[in-house]
RNA sequence: GGGCCGGUAGAUCAGUGGUAGAUCGCUUCCUUGGCAUGGAAGAGGCCGCGGGUUCAAUUCCCGCCCGGUCCA
């Protein structure tokens, strides 16, 4: 198909030639004229474990030898992105050097930083999230190392041949054997993208991957490609997107049996030390264990149940039982695990990600219970802070965002966190898994799910409990399935956009030029009316700011020479702006008169430009993972939620606000610039895409009091402008997410004023002033429970009493009284119970707004419930209760003593049987 | 954002449309040479907040607040 991409001049100057695998029936190129395999798995095993074939190089040294070997060769060094993609909205962490550069640079609508390019990118997959530390080769985190070129039409940087011939070139200089490499044929196809691809094997190893992106699915007029049933078509712009495995290549340096010896050595010997493994360290037949356990699994997947298959294999080559295999391995590979997720964590936390339930959070703490599960079976007591320090000291702390203390901080509250989790999950199975047991009942699968649903309990775990505490379970293998099932069934269907409807017609307007952004303080301006539809007018020019960036539309007039229309509101469609109008008709081609609502726009732009100045308090009060996780401006009051790993204390809050308005009174102009977007991330960080990441090449930078966004919102001119800023609460909206609520200007002088409002009235009230509130308040509210204490006391003192003036009848020798006693409903409950405790019947009434009735019995003759309910008949009302003591009541009082007298009847006849 | 579970004594939790409970902890006393322990008595509750239904709501219904959890 694309055979001839591979016929390079390069490959026929060096003596390549072109072979097909006896294996796989791959194609690739060689300089070993015997060769007759690709090289690649699973056609060729390791041979480079015990055999190195690179001189020995550290994480560090091999690291620099390929930056500077490209610098050498023309390339400008780029400092490493964050894993953490902030530059995208499709992918939450960054999982390829290319990443980077998606979607403006290889989009062609963004130069690049610099090209050719060189860098070093750690990136994080979690995909084989369970291969880690079993197949000896899997990572979640790992350096890919590049250098990329972006050839356009106007200029050639450079393409194939000189690529392949770097390679080379590389592999020489770090001491690999040239004869020994072979180039795989592999097309490549990946986000809408496609090229030829060379997969770069050694020793059975693929160290590097050289692709040739050159197709897309853009129709151009060029002839296309059919690649899997999709077209692909030539793209102007042609990249060089290259990827060398820096942790491989430091592996095949050093021929140890695992990467991870190979990689950090240090923390493999640290964490075998502290499980108490460390007798296996120097254990020269651990070592060919796990060499040759590595060399099994590189030849195949070992997910799911295929890891018997590969203990088997290995088994059966240094001849033990595979069960004694697991006993011997399952420890180290933990150790491998452990090791390798707490790498992964010092570049998520310390990339500022705040683990929660959600995105990229949800990812760090995904890995931090699976690292605190494996540390707990390895019986590690240290710290999980104390091991991810010791990772982000061996990587560098250069580089990393957020202060070690606070990764430190975060780490705790997670272990804390999963540990209550899990002791309250505990308690619960147990509960439940008695409850089965004495009902000789097997526990239900709704129950599992229950529990697996509501309180994230793994059903491995309630298992595990139910048969410590000896009751059935059954669990079905399809367990998660069953769940993602029943959540699929409630989707919701997506509302009609309104902006497609009208594409077509807007489409072929002009843009509507902003005056707001040129004269953001203006009310008042003419335009000429170009389209108007379905109640939508659009003009040549508008002062109305349209919905967007969370902050909503302007309201206003527009008047022309015969009527006046209100504006209530405005969208933007592409660069058209559309005004939503009531109350008229307006002309193709008339002149309008625009005026905008002047208090809410400036209420509008005062509470924006008090977003990004508590944004940027917050992340001066709160550390440097502070980012917005969305926000909401409004007229009256805003809010913005912030990613946080804690509750924001009251101490916290009012540091926040005070740091806010001390920016407000120090009022800086508030800037407000076009810049080129590459220049503008390497100058100000990806902090800029706090509200989202705008396309295009350029883009608008509002910076205010020290906080440099993207954003294309109005704003005050300085900050003094804003005013003041009045929080009003936060609120813990999820996991992770905190919401702080606060009014701009005159909106929080009003709250204010409200605020005191309540608290004059309140101390009118009390009488007291305001400063005494809080003492009044605690003083009645404690004087309140006391007295109720000793209306309690008096209470029971009053029933005591009248116990001893209540003259009781004896029917058929049991003691009954039937009396009306004025006195509240509590009371007359324990005065009959009083009397029912001694044996004997009592029926009690009394009077209020209401008759009220209570019947006690200490006899099991007398149904209680069954008579009131008859009594309670007479009243007009109803009643009920136990057999022992009943109550009710009733709205004719006038009818109590014919209800007694028949009560009383009633006991008499139950009694005498 | 959607769903589910929960909020009762200092802690952990029962429970009920009809007099609010257990265990641990706390206080005091007894037992003992002292301690562990054992025994007895006692204090400690707006049954999350607001509304509704009801003769009666901690309990049922609705809204809110708070905590947990699963899924996007």
């Amino acid at each position: 198909m694309l055979e001839e991409e591979y016929q390079l001049e390069y490959f026929k100057k060096q003596g390549l030639t072109r072979k097909v695998c006896k294996s796989c029936g791959s194609a690739f190129w060689t300089r070993d004229s015997s060769r007759e395999i690709c090289g690649d798995a699973p056609c060729e095993p390791y041979t480079f474990i015990g055999n190195p074939v690179f001189k020995t190089h550290t994480l560090d040294s091999m690291r620099e030898a390929y930056l500077s070997f490209f610098e050498k060769h023309g390339h400008t060094r780029i400092e490493r992105y964050p894993v953490v993609a902030r530059w995208r909205d499709d992918i939450y962490l960054t999982i390829a050097s290319i990443a980077d550069f998606q979607p403006f640079v290889t989009g062609g609508v963004v130069p690049p930083p610099a090209n050719p390019l060189t860098i070093s990118q750690p990136c994080i997959r979690l995909n084989d999230l369970d291969s880690v530390g079993k197949s000896g080769r899997h990572l979640t985190t790992f350096e890919m190392m590049a250098h990329h070129a972006f050839n356009t039409p106007s200029e050639e940087i450079y393409w194939k041949d000189r690529t392949v011939e770097l390679c080379d070139q590389f592999i020489a200089s770090i001491g690999g054997d040239i004869t020994r490499v072979t180039y795989k044929e592999h097309p490549w196809i990946g986000g809408g993208n496609a090229g030829p691809s060379l997969e770069v094997l050694i020793g059975g190893l693929e160290i590097a991957t050289l692709v040739f992106m050159s197709l897309g699915r853009q129709k151009t007029s060029s002839p296309g490609y059919d690649l899997n049933g999709e077209m692909y078509y030539p793209m102007k712009l042609r990249i060089v997107d290259t990827g060398y495995g820096l942790e491989r290549l430091v592996w095949a340096s050093k021929g140890s049996p695992t990467i991870y010896d190979a990689v950090f050595p240090e923390m493999v010997s640290n964490v075998m030390s502290s499980a108490g493994l460390s007798h296996m360290l120097d254990n020269k037949e651990y070592a060919k264990i796990l060499g040759l356990n590595a060399k099994f699994a590189g030849l195949m997947d070992i997910s799911g149940t295929n890891l018997f298959q590969l203990r088997k294999k290995v088994a059966a080559a240094i001849d033990v039982s595979p069960e004694k295999l697991d006993k011997m391995i399952t420890p180290i590979e933990k150790v491998y695990a452990v090791v390798d997720h707490t790498r992964c964590l010092a570049y998520m936390l310390g990339d500022c990600i705040v683990p929660s339930n959600v995105r990229e959070g949800y990812l760090a703490r995904l890995v931090i219970r699976r690292t605190l599960r494996m540390m707990n079976e390895l019986k590690i007591h240290e710290p999980l802070a104390d091991l991810v320090e010791q990772q982000t000291k061996i990587i560098g702390m250069t580089g990393f965002e957020q202060d070690i203390s606070v990764v430190r901080e975060i780490i705790d509250r997670e272990t804390e966190k999963y540990a209550s989790t899990l002791e309250r999950g505990t308690r619960i199975v147990q509960k439940i898994a008695k409850s089965y047991k004495t009902k000789s009942q097997r526990v239900p699968l709704s129950e599992i799910i229950t529990l697996y649903d509501s309180h994230g309990i793994q059903p491995e775990m309630v298992r595990d409990i139910a048969i410590k505490e000896g009751a059935v379970i059954d669990l079905p293998d399809n367990f998660y399935s069953m769940v993602a099932d029943m959540h699929s069934e409630s989707k919701k269907e997506v509302a009609e956009d309104k902006t497609s409807k009208y594409s077509g017609r807007v489409n072929a307007l002009p843009p509507t030029k902003k005056l707001y952004y040129e004269q953001s303080s203006d009310i008042e301006f003419e335009a000429i009316v170009l389209d108007f539809f379905d109640g939508y007018v659009v003009t040549d020019q508008t002062l109305f700011y349209p919905d967007g960036g969370g902050q909503p539309a302007d309201t206003g007039t527009l008047v022309s020479s015969d009527s006046m229309v209100r504006v209530d509101g405005v969208i933007k469609i592409g660069e058209v702006i559309l005004h939503h109008i009531t109350g008229g008709v307006l002309r193709r081609g008339e002149r309008v008169k625009g005026m905008v609502d002047e208090e809410r726009r400036w209420s509008l732009m005062r509470h924006h430009t008090a977003t990004h100045i508590l944004l940027h308090a917050a992340k001066e009060v709160l550390g440097a993972h502070i980012h917005q996780a969305g926000a909401q401006k409004g007229s009256e009051s805003s809010r913005i939620d912030i990613r946080h790993f804690k509750h924001i204390t009251m101490e916290e809050l009012r540091k926040i606000e005070t740091e806010a308005n001390r920016m407000i009174m120090a009022s800086q102009p508030v800037e407000v610039s076009i810049e080129d977007r590459t220049k503008a991330e390497q100058k100000y960080g990806f902090s800029l895409y706090q509200g989202g990441v705008p396309p295009g090449r350029d883009i608008r930078i509002v910076k205010v009091a020290g906080d440099i966004e993207a954003c294309a919102g109005t704003h005050c001119r300085n900050t003094g402008e804003v005013g003041v800023i009045k929080i009003i609460r936060v609120e813990h909206i999820q996991d992770g997410i905190e919401r702080i609520e606060f009014a701009a200007g005159l909106a929080a002088i009003f709250y204010m004023q409200h605020l005191e409002n309540i608290v004059i009235s309140s101390s009118d009230i009390l009488s007291v002033q305001s400063e005494n509130l809080p003492a009044s308040v605690s003083r009645f509210f404690n004087e309140w429970k006391e007295q109720r204490k000793d209306i309690d006391r008096m209470s029971a003192r009053l029933v005591e009493l009248e116990m001893q003036t209540l003259v009781a009848e004896s029917i058929g020798g049991i003691a009954v009284v039937i009396k009306r006693i004025d006195l509240p409903a509590k009371e007359l409950t324990s005065l009959a119970a009083s009397v029912s405790e001694t044996g004997g019947v009592a029926l009690i009434a009394g009077t209020g707004d209401t008759v009220r009735v209570v019947l006690a019995s200490g006899d099991s003759r007398v149904n209680a419930g069954e008579i009131i309910s008859q009594v309670c008949s007479l009243l007009g009302g109803k009643g009920g209760g136990k057999p022992s003591m009943a109550q009710g009541g009733g709205p004719d009082a006038d009818k109590l003593d014919l209800a007694l007298k028949v009560g009383r009847e009633r006991i008499i006849a139950a009694l005498h049987g």
